[in-house]
RNA sequence: GCCGCUAUCGUCUAACGGCUAGGACACUAGGCUUUCAAUCUGGUAAUCGGGGUUCGAUUCCCCGUAGCGGCACCA
């Protein structure tokens, strides 16, 4: 009685199966990394597919999305809609033929059969059994009626399933809970379950990994195969992503978009290592991982069973982690577009050094426009109360701006060496003269700083002045001068 | 409601059936520091409940509970 077809396949192919109705979703970003880690691990094959068979909701638009994230993350593919390869095409739009040849042999052999039923009428048995405590079926009116037209319903047989999941084992259903699936609108039209097996079949997919809310679609899956002559392929279901209140992260507003994430400034590399992270693990203390490493050690048996939060406090860690490991230059360049349209015309050295001086700080690419819009303004707006440290009144605030002022003026060798140790020098100096503590440098600096930057948290004002230069460091000084008046 | 899956700090997770249940993020105390970061050193914080098996259970088994998923003419 458990006779499996099973024909044993020569190759290992894996399949992204993305359905066009939206941009990339980032919980289906994560799933097809998982299906690219298994197949590169494995030395397989990997294909894009584009399940749009719902014609409604899938857009062009989308199909482009997909394929620019995907791209973006460094997740390659084989064959696709893109590239082509033998076992095209690779939208479902365009295998209308061949899923209508699998349907009518369904039809002929009376394994299928046509379904006349309203919906409404459906629904009204749906609320009566749901009411009675039974678990909504269609009750198969129609499976004997030789109807020639209408929806087409697969039979489904009463017995149980089994199948040996790669993440989760042995797993065991009663089809005799499951009513007749509904496979296809018509010949043209067929919905998913269908679609995706003869898919699976016909580009000879190995193994099929993804979320975990299709383990219970499966065995109606296997039971399609079967009623086909198909052989069938390994399953591996990876558990899902959880909004912080643990429910499905797919039904969310948010940011749920890989694009979102592109555009807010998040490397592609630290949103790999995050998601990977995400329900995996190598078993040892190493955090940090890159893809090629990823290829290496990944294996689909240390997926965890249970569902991750997806914790954005720590994607912002592991994104500032890999920024910080960027070099000036690579920065600069992926800061760009981030920066207002004045940054295009200062030189490409001075923009490094802006950079260079607030990388620490960043969590993601797009925070540098906030933090470094003090270089880009010809005057600074801030409360004067700010350029006050401590219990520094607004009098001595200004005689220490004046003190850095008269001090900076005379500095003639501007680097920022220089400026630090004339500063500091002058730091001593005007402590000694206001009988402050002598070591507690905030007194001259922290005005300084706020002058120039505007704000109460920055960069060091030695750094930022040697990028601004004497004249405009100058200016500001006054400028800060003048608004304490 | 029915079926299935799952359960370790707030979150992501580690722990051949055997040290004081380890790490990361977050939080927090301190060092460095003009500020904010970065960085360094500490700290708080977890095995869902109940039975069983065993010398010994986070780990294996059963029951319960909870969360999640599925039960579409969506994918």
């Amino acid at each position: 009685m458990n006779k499996k077809k099973q024909i044993p396949l020569q190759k290992i192919r894996l399949r992204f199966p993305p359905s066009p109705t939206g941009p990339l979703h980032i919980g289906n970003a994560r799933t097809i990394l998982f299906n690219y880690l298994f197949a590169q691990k494995n030395k397989g094959a990997t294909v894009l597919r584009i399940e749009d068979t719902d014609k409604e909701r899938s857009k062009l638009e989308w199909v482009q999305n997909i394929i620019d994230e995907l791209q973006w993350l460094g997740i390659t593919w084989d064959e696709g809609p893109d590239i082509g390869g033998k076992f095209g095409p690779y939208k479902q739009s365009q295998r209308l033929d061949i899923y209508k040849k699998y349907l009518e042999k369904l039809l002929v052999e009376g394994k299928a059969y046509y379904c006349i039923c309203t919906t409404e009428e459906l629904e009204a048995k749906r609320q009566d059994q749901q009411s009675r405590g039974l678990a909504p079926k269609y009750d198969g009116k129609c499976r004997n009626a030789k109807n020639t037209s209408g929806i087409i319903r697969f039979k489904v047989e009463n017995k149980k399933v089994v199948f040996n999941d790669l993440v989760r084992g042995d797993v065991e259903f009663d089809m005799g809970l499951v009513g007749d699936i509904v496979i296809a609108k018509n010949l043209q039209e067929p919905l998913y379950h269908f679609a995706v097996v003869v898919d699976d079949y016909e580009m000879q997919i190995s193994h099929i990994i993804r979320g975990e809310d299709h383990l219970s679609n499966t065995p109606k899956q296997i039971l399609l195969q079967e009623a086909l002559g198909f052989f069938q392929p390994t399953y591996g279901h990876v558990p899902l992503l959880l909004n912080p209140d643990k429910s499905k992260m797919s039904k969310r507003a948010g940011d749920v978009a890989v694009s979102d994430y592109h555009q807010q400034g998040y490397l592609p590399e630290a949103l790999i290592n995050f998601m990977v992270l995400l329900g995996w693990n190598p078993g040892t203390e190493k955090e940090v991982f890159s893809l090629k490493d990823l290829i290496k050690e990944f294996s689909i048996e240390k997926v965890q069973k249970a569902g991750a939060v997806f914790n954005v406090q720590k994607l912002d860690s592991i994104n500032a982690y890999y920024i910080r490991q960027k070099t000036a230059s690579q920065l600069m360049k992926l800061c760009l577009a981030h920066l207002p349209e004045l940054a295009q015309k200062i030189p490409k050295k001075t923009l490094e050094k802006i950079i260079e001086i607030h990388k620490a700080r960043m969590k993601k690419l797009s925070d540098i426009a906030a933090m470094a819009d003090y270089f880009f303004k010809e005057t600074l707006e801030y409360d004067k109360n700010i350029l006050s440290w401590k219990e520094m009144g607004e009098s001595d605030v200004k005689d220490a701006l004046d003190a850095s002022l008269k001090v900076i003026t005379g500095i003639k060798k501007w680097d920022i060496k220089t400026i630090e140790k004339t500063l500091l020098e002058k730091s001593s100096e005007f402590n000694g003269q206001k009988n402050y503590p002598l070591e507690n440098r905030g007194y001259l600096l922290w005005p300084l700083r706020v002058a120039l930057s505007g704000k109460s948290a920055s960069a060091g004002p030695f750094e930022i002045a040697e990028i601004l230069g004497k004249e405009k460091t100058l200016q500001r000084i006054q400028d800060a001068i003048k608004i304490l008046l």
